[in-house]
DNA sequence: GGTAGGATTACG
DNA sequence: GTAATCCTACCT
């Protein structure tokens, strides 16, 4: 089966606990599509959750204006600006009410067309959405995307895994690896970070 | 109205 | 190691 044709990911199906579909999200893919007929693809290779009762979670204090939107409803953006400079990408997750979201800290790009042999650009290309505020600069989230529902038609949707990548889960050709969060001075201690072991995209081994 | 600090990155 | 750069939360 070619990728591209995987089914959307419905809101349900991210509502659950954050901590469960981190996971789950490494292999899917995030698609952005522009207004004006352009898309990209990232398959998801790293993850992070935050929830309730995490210190390093947004929404840990209380619900303010920025953080609004991880007390809604699964399957929307929660994009956040950070040192005035990055931004990053967030799934929100967990039934409303919940104040929940799984960061999407790196994506594998794929060449759209073939490369020309000869060449290989294939290192570049690899560190490219390596990190959350670099994925963001490729894909152009910003501000502007927050708050958004994560459906076809809109900007940004997710698609499900490919059954190759799944098989190649099921068959430990894949292994998802788990530890600590990155870049915290709060709640270092939840082992809440998922990568897909021996993706050249992934932000820090 | 003022300000300390941050779920980062790139460069030395 | 550290600068870049600005929004946010929290204080007065």
């Amino acid at each position: 089966m070619s990728s591209g044709d995987q089914a959307s990911i419905p809101s349900s199906w991210l509502s659950r606990p954050s901590p469960e579909v981190a996971p789950d999200l490494i292999g899917c893919t995030l698609v952005r599509h522009f207004p004006e007929g352009g898309c990209y693809r990232g398959l998801i290779v790293e993850t992070e959750a935050y929830g309730p009762g995490d210190p390093a979670c947004h929404a840990y204090r209380r619900r303010t204006p920025r953080n609004e939107v991880m007390f809604g409803p699964a399957g929307v953006s929660y994009v956040y600006l950070i040192y005035g400079l990055y931004h990053c990408f967030n799934v929100v997750t967990d039934q409303e009410g919940v104040p929940s979201a799984v960061l999407i800290r790196a994506l594998q790009l794929s060449a759209d067309p073939s490369p020309p042999s000869g060449r290989s650009p294939k290192s570049a290309l690899n560190r490219l959405a390596a990190g959350p505020g670099k994925l963001c600069r490729v894909f152009h989230i910003d501000l502007n995307l927050k708050g958004l529902a994560l459906q076809p038609g809109n900007a940004l949707w997710l698609e499900h895994r490919s059954s190759s990548f799944q098989q190649a889960l099921d068959h430990q050709e894949h292994t998802l690896l788990q530890t600590t969060r990155i870049g915290l001075s709060q709640g270092t201690e939840l082992p809440w970070r998922w990568y897909l072991q021996n993706s050249p995209a992934v932000s820090k081994r």
